[in-house]
DNA sequence: AGCACGCCGACT
DNA sequence: GTCGGCGTGCTC
């Protein structure tokens, strides 16, 4: 017998199978088994995944033997080689890149430095009539009959009770015997919650989702609309016919809040997976889910690689979160991994949001997703009332970034004992430091942007790259006193509000105060708990977290986002505001939501307050297919990395003619143009975008370029198709 | 990823 | 003459 290997090298040259001889002493191989085998030169050994076993072998090579079966329980079934193969043809990674994508670190192909599993010991009396002959027996020391008299009592107690010098004596004289069995890092409480009673709204929405199926289900629900529930009520159908589901959730979403809620609906019964855990937990909640021992996997984008079997339904929450795509290699959707998993299992898809992509919006419109919605918020909770400041009047007779207004309600908010959040796309404490004097401006040396002031460390900091370099007094250009702070980030807000609200209690949540594991969950709880009156952060304080208390929600520049060059702005920035905005008013108390604006008759941002998706989803329609871009055709971005400008800037227009020599001729070739991320970390990067409806040579045309650099060590190709931004 | 093979520069 | 630079190519 035969195995095909593919072995754990990511190397382009690599990518392909080799085949080794089962020796006897292997015969339970199966597909999908993790090997060492005898690889090059000399007594090398690496490792690698069985993808397949023949009877025979044709080739006239030297043929070796496999080595060893590693981890005998990590087996990739049928379905999770399937959908290898599809992430390798959708991203054009290579074979091995698409399985370890799959995988948790502590499970991927490699030599592992430590051993995940966990264990508990306990010790045990050996035999019951020994421990007694034992006791009768003279002389006995105190400490060893006082292990042996508890012992008889419990049978079974933790190893560390005991003193180890008594244990070690007792286990040389037979008596007590030491046992090991593996324990699960998280371990939760069995259920205490029931089913709520649904809305007629989520009734409808649960009863219309047609198991045994591959349909997918665009479920539109406003903010606080009760989205989570009908997903439990949905999940609990899928487990009555003894099938399991998967939940993914945007990574910022997975706090205690959501999971929390799931426990206490299904206990045991659920895995949680998401870059909050580490390794080792990560490696028992795989487990769990490999050894069937739950049916539910909540996870953040990699939990759909989840290895469930007989999967009943697939939800994806927040389905517009661009963290769903994947930014680094390879660059997949978990959106197409969810299809391919549907389709495999005829389990329903469903897709949840208050703002759902245009793309899938487009679909439901047209009928290939079922369009389910919940339109009302649950119980007394009402929409919030959304206001647009125009700071272009405010900046005349107020130069604070708080406008009055604003400052007004917040000052009514803390006198009525209620909270506030403030959303400001931007951390730290100034974005732009230039000297008055010469007009120097602090630019990253690696990097194409301005640096960012941040004064609690009293470093200029680029947020690309990481560089950084201690303030100084004195510009280094002209050697005056002339630095000045422009633009406002997180923690300049911060020290704004605290000097306009002295008694005020302000928490900040941003990248910058959240770097340590757990952080993110402490401001959450502490504000839940009112011992601050303000939350303000960026992004991430917008996205699903339920603060009953919270009355008044300010958006500081709302600008920022809408004037990025991307062509998903106008997008993002709808559905930040309007995630931002679903944080006020969630229980009995009514929200107030302002937004500071200097476009304040932007389109978008009167959508925003009108709370009108659907009238921003058309006029947004529009533009798209003014521009031809997506939903009405499909985009592919290619860029060509190289530390040399002359050789990214000569490797771009080689691509541009061999796309244009091998492409159809309705594909529109954008470019090339310096990619928005020009120049990072002293790498230059030039772009070309494709825009096709239907393009039959595009996968062969990207497979032959990404051959074209595969020994080109000086300038990189990289490719991503259907890109979430440009 | 390693490691060997191979073809050109500065040394005892 | 030879030691060693790292460019190129192969590994079942």
């Amino acid at each position: 017998m035969y195995a095909k290997v593919l072995i754990e090298y990511n190397n382009k040259q690599v990518d392909k199978t080799f085949t080794y001889k089962i020796p006897d002493y292997l015969t339970n191989l199966q597909k999908g088994m993790k090997v060492t085998v005898p690889f090059g030169i000399g007594s090398h050994t690496i490792n690698g995944f069985v993808t397949d076993i023949t009877d025979t072998y044709e080739g006239d090579y030297d043929i070796k033997e496999i080595i060893d079966v590693k981890d005998p329980e990590l087996i990739l079934n049928e379905e999770l080689l399937a959908i290898g193969e599809y992430l390798k043809e959708l991203t054009l990674c290579s074979t091995i890149t698409a399985y370890q994508t799959m995988l948790p670190s502590s499970l991927k192909v490699k030599d592992q430095k430590s051993n995940y599993t966990k264990y508990i010991t306990y010790v045990e009396l050996v035999s019951e009539e020994k421990a007694q002959e034992f006791l009768n027996s003279n002389p006995v020391s105190k400490t060893q009959k006082f292990i042996i008299e508890d012992l008889l009592n419990k049978k079974r107690v933790l190893k560390t009770t005991y003193s180890s010098t008594a244990l070690k004596v007792l286990i040389t004289k037979g008596l007590v015997q030491i046992i090991k069995e593996q324990q699960y890092r998280l371990n939760y409480q069995n259920q205490v919650s029931e089913p709520l009673p649904l809305t007629e709204e989520q009734a409808k929405a649960v009863e219309q989702v047609e198991f045994a199926t591959n349909n997918t289900y665009l479920l539109y629900g406003v903010t606080a609309s009760g989205k989570t529930e009908v997903y439990m009520q949905l999940i609990a159908k899928a487990l009555k016919n003894h099938q399991t589901a998967i939940l993914l959730v945007p990574e910022i979403t997975l706090t205690t809040q959501i999971v929390n809620r799931f426990y206490a609906r299904f206990g045991n019964q659920v895995a949680i997976l998401h870059s909050g855990l580490s390794d080792g937990e990560k490696y028992d909640e795989y487990l769990k889910i490999l050894r069937g021992e739950v049916s539910i996997v909540i996870g953040a984008r990699s939990a759909i690689f989840a290895p469930l079997k007989n999967i009943g339904i697939i939800i994806i929450d927040e389905e517009h979160s661009p963290s769903y795509k994947q930014e680094t290699n390879p660059r997949y959707h978990a959106l197409d991994i969810a299809k391919f998993r549907s389709k495999y299992h005829q389990a329903p898809l469903i897709l949840g949001s208050a703002t759902p992509t245009l793309e899938s919006m487009a679909r439901a419109e047209k009928g290939v997703y079922h369009f389910l919605s919940l339109t009302n918020r649950i119980g007394a909770a009402q929409m919030p009332s959304i206001e647009l400041i125009d700071m272009r009047k405010e900046l005349k007779n107020n130069r604070s970034i708080i406008s009055k207004k604003l400052l007004n309600k917040m000052q009514t908010c803390l006198a009525n004992h209620e909270q506030i959040i403030l959303l400001l796309n931007r951390r730290g404490h100034s974005t732009t430091i230039t000297c008055q004097n010469c007009g120097y401006i602090y630019k990253c040396p690696y990097c194409d942007i301005t640096l960012t002031y941040h004064k609690s460390s009293n470093v200029l900091r680029c947020h690309y790259c990481g560089y950084s370099l201690i303030k100084k007094d004195t510009c280094p250009n002209c050697h005056e006193e002339g630095l000045i702070f422009l633009g406002t980030g997180t923690e300049k807000l911060e020290e704004e509000i605290q000097k306009l609200l002295p008694t005020s209690r302000i928490v900040r949540m941003d990248a910058d105060t959240t770097q340590n594991k757990g952080t993110h969950q402490k401001i959450i709880d502490a504000f839940a708990n009112h011992e601050y009156d303000i939350l303000l952060g960026t992004q991430m304080i917008s996205k699903g977290l339920d603060f009953p208390n919270v009355t008044l929600v300010g958006v500081i520049n709302a600008d920022a986002s809408l004037n990025i060059p991307d062509f998903r702005s106008s997008e993002t920035t709808y559905a930040l505001l309007s995630q931002a905005s679903g944080r006020a008013g969630r229980s009995n108390k009514k929200g107030q939501v302002y937004i500071q604006s200097y476009n304040p008759d932007n389109y978008t941002l009167k959508c925003v307050t009108n709370n009108n998706y659907l009238a921003f989803y058309r006029y947004e329609m529009q533009n798209r297919k003014l521009l031809s871009y997506p939903p009405y055709y499909y985009l592919t971005s290619l860029k060509v990395a190289s530390k040399s400008y002359d050789l990214a800037s000569s490797e771009i227009n080689k691509v541009k003619k061999y796309l244009e020599e091998h492409l159809t001729a309705t594909t529109i070739i954008l470019g090339p143009t310096p990619a928005a991320n020009f120049r990072v970390n002293n790498v230059y990067r030039f772009q070309i975008i494709l825009k096709y409806k239907k393009e039959p040579n595009l996968l062969q045309t990207l497979q032959e370029l990404d051959h074209l650099f595969l020994l080109n060590n000086q300038a990189f190709l990289e490719i991503d198709l259907n890109p979430v931004t440009l």
